[in-house]
DNA sequence: GTGCGTACTGACCTACAGGTCAGTACGGGC
DNA sequence: GCCCGTACTGACCTGTAGGTCAGTACGCAC
């Protein structure tokens, strides 16, 4: 995803290497609510796999998002959870999530509806 | 990108469907401040191919993000602009940049100083 | 000693976003 | 007749994010 590119041209550029994996807001998500078991949020992300979601968790955990507690029993237990620092990131997504929200069903139509391209003749403008 | 997805689980991933292209939101960040030619778009954005810009443009009009005017000219003028839909779309974004630009430099300097992964041992509470 | 549940790890593969580059249409200037 | 600048278009290639799947360590229960 993004990890080690070059200095950011602005502050979305930053953000969106910190949060750009594929199933990172979602992690993020799942998580503002409580503190999770590695199991649960696989089971709370249908159709992401193992090797990718402990991948993004590691990323999120490199860069200070999610904290990762390990619990020394049998079977394994691991916890993972928001910092600080991934709250505000969370807080600072939120504004987006609303947008999306907000506008799905516009999307989802303006989706529908392609394939409808108008001519360029009609695309483009008499002077 | 994102483009025809299914059904989204949330608002965000809604919203990163629309906004999901490497330049798109470079795109939207340039068109804030003003209507850009093409030619320009491209001058501010360094790295990007004709051909990816224009397919973004060109995804971002159908989505009504941006409105594209093109002048009968010689040689032509294609003067691309923020719809209103798409000025929304911005204001959604800005937190997310003030987190980006807020914290870029704890990111950049978390990202140089990767490469000093703690032990498992060390990583793991007792309990 | 066989199988269980959990949280991983690693080899392998694939789809596709995005990059490269050459080509097109247009009229104006020389 | 030829080249210029602009805004594209399309064939081709590549890097890599992410998916599949098989394997591992660990103690406990039986």
């Amino acid at each position: 995803m993004g990890m080690t590119k070059g200095p950011y041209t602005c502050g979305i550029d930053a953000a969106i290497d910190v949060v750009g994996g594929k199933w990172k807001v979602l992690i993020l998500w799942a998580l503002h609510e409580r503190t999770r078991r590695f199991g649960e949020l696989r089971r709370e992300l249908p159709g992401v796999s193992e090797k990718v979601l402990i991948q993004q968790l590691r990323e999120l955990e490199a860069d200070e998002i999610v904290h990762r507690e390990v619990y020394r029993e049998v079977p394994p237990r691991v916890e993972y959870s928001l910092t600080d620092f991934g709250a505000s990131l969370n807080d600072a997504l939120r504004p987006l999530g609303a947008w999306g929200r907000e506008h799905m069903a516009r999307i989802v139509r303006i989706r529908a509806t392609a394939g409808d391209v108008p001519e360029e003749a009609e695309r483009v403008s008499r002077r």
